[in-house]
RNA sequence: GCGGACGUGGCGAAACCGGUAGACGCAAGGGACUUAAAAUCCCUCGGGCUAUGCCCGUGCGGGUUCGACCCCCGCCGUCCGCACCA
């Protein structure tokens, strides 16, 4: 006997024990139908799964069952993203070593995600904190090094002084350390880096060819890489002001153009040449320390305000010797981007407008813009860059800006000085190298060893990996690893004598940064990928992802692969053809009248009226209703993905997060949303509970004007679906599948009204398509109805059916009449009736009469198949 | 400051390439069934009016067009990204 209502709680493990015992999803390499594979940016073992994966794995399963039903040999593996900082935070708290913890969220979230349904080939899941999975990151470091792609160099990093640590970005808050509270300090540190910038060029045009990304991602890659085309212009110092003998100051600018308009000089605050002029010049010192103070501390306060220190230093105008301009040590210009100096154009830039301002060195316009009298054009606090003609510039007067950079360049490159050009042309990129060194214990370890007498040794390949040593603790501050007594003295591999382990290890972006060509072939042992089967994988068709990985990790990856391919591990640039950025989940917020935030389990709503009332479900008080927010747990607002599924069945939940909202933007979790998912799960039931009752067999012949209407409805919900899940306009599929229901339930009962059971093959067929258009969003409910249907085998594994094109083309259609843009009438017309046949019936009706108030119609236009209008 | 996106009923939204604005869902209201509730089913649901019809309506003000949520110009607002990039 069949239930009266759908049991998700005994159903959804009963279909998955039968893919399971099917190895339904397992994924063959040597499998020859056409490759698809999809990928959803694998999650950090945070400790429990939240509704951002739900949502973010529910939308790349119900492509993975789509393209599986369409006959492509589907790639959808799961993975994790296992190394980082929070493990050693629990470690520090609970006293819980890193590994035992990662370990046993992943066992946790693992058992998570499969309740969820999920189409995953989970044996091809890998841990990046695994030494089968790091070995081989250590490998393609070295490759990387032997092919001069690694960098060592000193950098900036943020040095906690109390906790004798490194601090990341997001540790230091207000300058100062998150645990310690004390001030932090900048060091410089040798690090190792990737060298990125290699690739700054290609990685910047190729992004022109990623057509199936999000434009607004390729617009925040563009802007990191800051792509600017300038010139190096030498400019040369009065001896007699050069602290120690210097004879010139090399810039940066994209504007040689506004060479003429040049009121100052400014090198960082770091710059050598502020160095040299510190030294014998206390006051100018102050000003330095005074400006790194600056930088960090009281970012906010003095963040608009242009400070500089004027040098005492004189540079001589490369077109005009005579013509001097000091040299000044200014708080906004960076060392680390062009030279570290620029020349000041006040008129044309707005920092140099306020620097000037301030010092009162004036302002000289040398750009005109069009249509403006240059006698009278001046310039007082706001900068002009825009377009306009050359003016004040001697030889370039009356040229373009175009024009006048060209002339500056040619002329400033012909001329030498100690047989250099006095200026190059100059790419510049903003993008920096990738510096990959972290103080800390739980990473990829870095494969070297330092040694007094050899240097830097490379670990041999064939010692590989160096894992990590487990006797660690966590009790006092600073990296484990360093501390560690054993562990890091090691003999060089070159000499035999004394040598170090290199304590620092790899930032985790690293480890994102190739899994999901090691997902190609994970069980490889003695390299990390096959090249072969890499190139046949990749790229990823569908790469699914939040928009917060928008530059870093999608900009790594895409420089990870291409060194891969340098160093024979791959053979393509680009690993992600298609991406999508979905949108976050949002929660209402709750607090209680003491103001402390409330869980929604908590809560209880009561909705009188159009007014809704929240309660403690404990103790009865009111709470407050709050605004909207991104879940998280310091809010509360959080929604425990296990609950939702134990209540409701996993179906309910991929069900909810697919509709309301289109993927992209944000949706909001409300109780109410879910119920409205629940409900349809048993309306679903039912439905075709009647249907599989009434149907008659298969074959049967779909007769009468209702079983073509049954037959219609079927097809054009499958011609929609179909397109809209390509697009991935998963909100869309919902309306179609509740809109195909309602049509449905409205057709069987006329059906029974009318008792027309000749129909029934029409049916048969509708509930059939209609679960296969169900499957990929809820595969156990579609497996149930799949079966309660009659069907041999599963749904999962059936062929997508084929839409009926003729079924789509109805014969009469029913326009829309329009007298001079308003709608009067509608007109019911043979699909294919001319223009002439069109008029005359439009013509023809009363309503379309009347508005025309007894006018004649000057023009009738006629958008076949849309819209009449007729102009009176 | 620079760059980008968005703005449609009570709410989430839909509307193809410029062609019937509001599909679908949620909430709400009314009714049926029931001793009652839940569930289910049926109806209403942008606003207004002199209601079988007409007028207004896609943030605001203009424009182009037979026709504009959609294109153009100018505002207002919200959100996001980057931030002294020479």
């Amino acid at each position: 006997m069949r239930p009266e209502r759908y049991n998700a709680k005994e159903a959804e493990p009963k279909w998955r024990k039968v893919w399971n015992d099917r190895d339904l999803f397992r994924t063959r390499n040597e499998d020859p139908r056409p490759k698809y594979y999809v990928l959803e940016m694998f999650p950090y073992p945070s400790g429990r799964i939240h509704m951002g994966h739900v949502r973010n794995y529910t939308m790349g399963d119900v492509v993975a069952r789509y393209k599986r039903a369409r006959g492509f040999n589907v790639l959808h593996p799961m993975g994790w993203d296992a190394f980082g900082m929070p493990a050693e935070n629990a470690a520090m708290q609970n006293k819980v070593h890193p590994k035992e913890w990662t370990y046993a969220n992943i066992a946790t979230m693992r058992g998570q995600l499969q309740s969820m349904g999920l189409s995953l080939d989970w044996s091809r899941e890998i841990a990046t904190c695994d030494p089968s999975y790091y070995k081989h990151q250590q490998r393609m470091f070295l490759d990387f090094l032997e092919a001069g792609l690694v960098d060592r160099k000193t950098a900036k990093v943020n040095w906690d002084p109390v906790d004798h640590t490194v601090l990341a970005n997001e540790q230091v808050i207000d300058g100062r350390g998150w645990r310690s509270g004390a001030l932090v300090e900048q060091r410089e540190l040798t690090q190792w880096f990737l060298k990125i910038t290699d690739f700054a060029e290609d990685l910047n045009s190729r992004l022109d060819t990623l057509d199936r990304w999000p434009e607004k991602v390729r617009l925040m890659q563009r802007n990191w890489i800051g792509r600017s085309e300038g010139l190096l212009v030498r400019f040369a110092l009065r001896p007699e002001t050069a602290p120690n003998g210097e004879t010139e100051l090399e810039i940066y600018t994209t504007r040689p153009d506004t060479l003429f308009g040049a009121k100052f000089m400014a090198v960082a605050p770091d710059h050598p040449l502020a160095k040299a002029a510190a030294d014998k010049n206390p006051e100018l010192a102050a000003f330095i320390e005074e400006c790194k103070h600056l930088g960090t501390a009281q970012e906010a306060i003095d963040k608009a305000e242009k400070l500089g220190f004027d040098t005492g230093i004189r540079a001589e105008h490369p077109f005009d010797p005579s013509w001097t301009l000091p040299v000044y040590v200014a708080n906004f210009i960076l060392m680390e981007y062009g030279t570290g100096a620029i020349f000041g154009c006040p008129a044309h830039d707005q920092r140099d407008l306020d620097f000037v301002n301030k010092y009162g060195l004036g302002n000289t316009p040398v750009v005109c813009p069009p249509d403006v009298d240059p006698e009278s054009f001046v310039i007082t606090d706001t900068a002009y860059d825009g377009d306009g003609r050359l003016i004040h510039s001697r030889f370039l007067d009356g040229m373009t800006i175009p024009e006048a950079k060209e002339e500056v360049a040619r002329r400033l490159e012909s001329q030498t000085r100690n047989n250099r050009p006095v200026a190059e042309r100059k790419v510049n990129f903003r993008l920096r190298d990738w510096g990959i060194s972290r103080q800390r214990y739980w990473g990829c370890p870095i494969p070297v060893i330092h040694c007094d007498a050899c240097g830097i040794v490379p670990v041999p390949k064939n010692q590989l990996p160096v894992t990590l040593p487990e006797d660690v603790s966590f009790d006092v501050p600073g990296n484990p690893l360093d501390r560690h007594p054993t562990w890091k003295h090691v003999d060089c591999p070159q000499c035999g004598g004394k040598g170090r382990r290199e304590t620092d290890t790899m930032d985790t972006f690293v480890d994102s940064s190739w899994y999901f060509a090691r997902f190609t072939d994970p069980t490889l042992t003695d390299r990390p990928t096959d090249k072969a089967v890499v190139d046949r994988w990749l790229p990823v068709d569908q790469y699914i992802g939040g928009i917060e990985h928008a530059i870093l990790h999608l900009l790594y990856s895409r420089f990870f692969t291409r060194a891969m391919s340098r160093t024979g591990h791959a053979g393509l640039d680009e690993p992600f053809d298609g991406l999508f950025t979905q949108g976050m989940v949002v929660h209402e917020t709750y607090k209680d009248q003491a103001g402390a935030w409330v869980l929604p389990s908590d809560v209880r709503i009561e909705s009188e009226g159009g007014t809704r009332r929240a309660f403690d479900v404990n103790t009865g008080a009111p709470v407050e209703i709050g605004s909207i927010e991104k879940m998280s747990k310091s809010k509360k607002n959080t929604v425990d993905p296990d609950e939702i599924i134990a209540s409701y069945g996993a179906d309910t939940a991929r069900w909810f997060m697919l509709s309301d909202s289109p993927p992209e933007r944000d949706v909001i979790w409300t109780e109410e949303g879910v119920q409205g998912a629940a409900r349809f799960v048993q309306r679903v039931w039912r439905l075709i509970s009647e249907l599989a009752d009434r149907a008659a067999p298969d074959g049967a012949a779909a007769e009468g004007p209702l079983g073509q209407a049954v037959r219609k409805a079927a097809h054009k919900a499958l011609a929609a679906v179909e397109e809209d899940v390509e697009r991935l306009r998963f909100n869309r599929c919902v309306a179609h599948l509740y809109e195909f229901a309602n049509t449905l339930q409205d057709m069987l009962t006329r059906a029974k009204a009318a008792e027309e059971l000749g129909l029934s093959g029409a049916f048969r067929e509708a509930a059939r398509i209609f679960v296969q258009l169900l499957a990929p969003m809820m595969p156990h409910l579609a497996e149930e109805c799949w079966a309660t249907l009659g069907e041999t085998g599963l749904v999962a594994e059936a062929a997508w059916p084929d839409v009926e094109r003729a079924l789509l083309v109805e014969e009469t259609i029913t326009l829309p009449v329009q007298v001079n843009g308003k709608k009067r009438a509608d007109v019911t017309i043979a699909r294919d009736a001319d223009q002439a046949s069109i008029e005359a019936a439009v013509l023809s009706l009363d309503a379309v009469q009347k508005a025309m108030e007894g006018k004649s119609a000057r023009k009738i236009i006629v958008v076949p198949q849309r819209i009449v209008n007729v102009v009176a």
